[in-house]
DNA sequence: CCTACCGATCGGTAGG
DNA sequence: CCTACCGATCGGTAGG
């Protein structure tokens, strides 16, 4: 700019005139500081999975998180950071997810039924409700520097850790065909390129849209050898 | 800026004295009007793909392109005309040489057989020589509007379409389980996702890498039944 | 295709 | 967390 435009970041003028400090006051619960950070990740999730992370800026994150354009950087040292609190939060929650759905098995569960169930939680955190984190993690890796990069694999292999022994157990018991380090990479790309085309069965339902049951039960049978 | 940079655009100072109109003379091969749009088009693909398409400056392609920073606007409308070029010529390629690979195969080829052609030849555009165009189209899908959205879905439904009677066929002949919609759309998961962890076996090999032949055996071994 | 720019937007910051 | 701003970069263009 030739000279910056002077109204660059004026509040709107209601708000401006009997000096209401800024802001209408918040209640106790919505100014607290982890709240509001929340919302920050929140509000960055969302768009860096909607539009991508260069395409959402700061200011955006900001305006949906109900705050000026500067005050992301009050919780997050950059954009940056922003984005990698997001794919931890993410593996966070999705891991937490999964020990929860592994936990809900019956004892003696078949490596069927473990598969089953890591697939169905895995489309849940894909595809789910605040399902906004994990797509992220997936699709933004370029963005983080080396050593956030780092951290956020040693989350994700924690994820896939529980996957192992599933897998390994089901290929020994030829259920499953193929070089097991493979394998495990492209049904992982099965899964997670339903980010891509996938739409929940809404309101509008022209034709039955498939739910994330009909999504499991189709990749157990894509994959899977014996019945 | 406060005041417009005035050295933005000099060029190096060996250029401008003798005043060389510019630019050291090119062949006139290399000052083919085609033949530059395409170099454009090259340094677009690779950049595209390896920083994504915002991460990508105009600039930055010009300078691969061996070009002043205006000059891709020569060649293209705008950045996003230039994004979608690449992705026409990425599916053009695509669909010529899954043509080939088909009409290569011998007269009574198995659906096995058929099958096997298409994913070979899928990770060759995805991850051989010359495979910057297709990974883009995957990966940059929200930078398009409306318009060219249509364009290039009509070119990746023609390139899809040789797979649907191969598919069809597979799962009539009980090698292949599942609602042939979603596996359709699990099975290129699995392949495309490829592109996010896939490294050719190159020199520094310390354990020994995955090649093409090496993931194609592995797809068929994990999608399809029977031997 | 280069030169020489422009207007807009963006990430980020000092100070309160 | 807001105010008011800065420096940098970016897509794009007129004219040659």
């Amino acid at each position: 700019m030739t000279s910056a435009s002077p109204v660059d970041e004026m509040p709107p003028a209601a708000l401006v005139r009997p000096r209401p400090r800024g802001r209408p006051r918040k209640t106790a619960e919505e100014r607290d500081d982890g709240n509001r950070r929340r919302e920050v990740l929140d509000a960055a999730a969302r768009l860096f999975r909607q539009r991508g992370f260069d395409a959402s800026s700061t200011r955006d994150i900001a305006s949906a998180a109900g705050m000026r354009s500067g005050s992301p950087f009050y919780h997050f040292e950059n954009k940056q950071a922003l984005l990698a609190a997001v794919m931890q939060e993410g593996m966070r929650s999705a891991i937490q997810r999964q020990n929860t759905a592994l936990a809900a098995l019956p004892e003696g569960a078949s490596p069927r039924e473990r598969l089953a169930a890591l697939v169905r939680n895995h489309f849940e955190v894909l595809l789910g409700p605040d399902s906004d984190f994990i797509p992220v993690m997936l699709y933004e890796w370029r963005r983080l520097d080396a050593d956030q990069a780092v951290a956020i694999t040693a989350l994700k292999d924690a994820y896939e850790a529980a996957w192992v022994p599933v897998l390994t157990a089901l290929h020994a018991d030829g259920q499953l065909a193929g070089d097991p380090a493979l394998v495990r990479l492209m049904v992982f790309g099965a899964l997670n390129w339903t980010v891509q085309w996938y739409q929940p069965p809404g309101a509008g339902k022209r034709r039955r849209r498939a739910t994330l049951d009909d999504l499991t039960h189709t990749a157990l049978q894509l994959f899977l050898k014996a019945a």
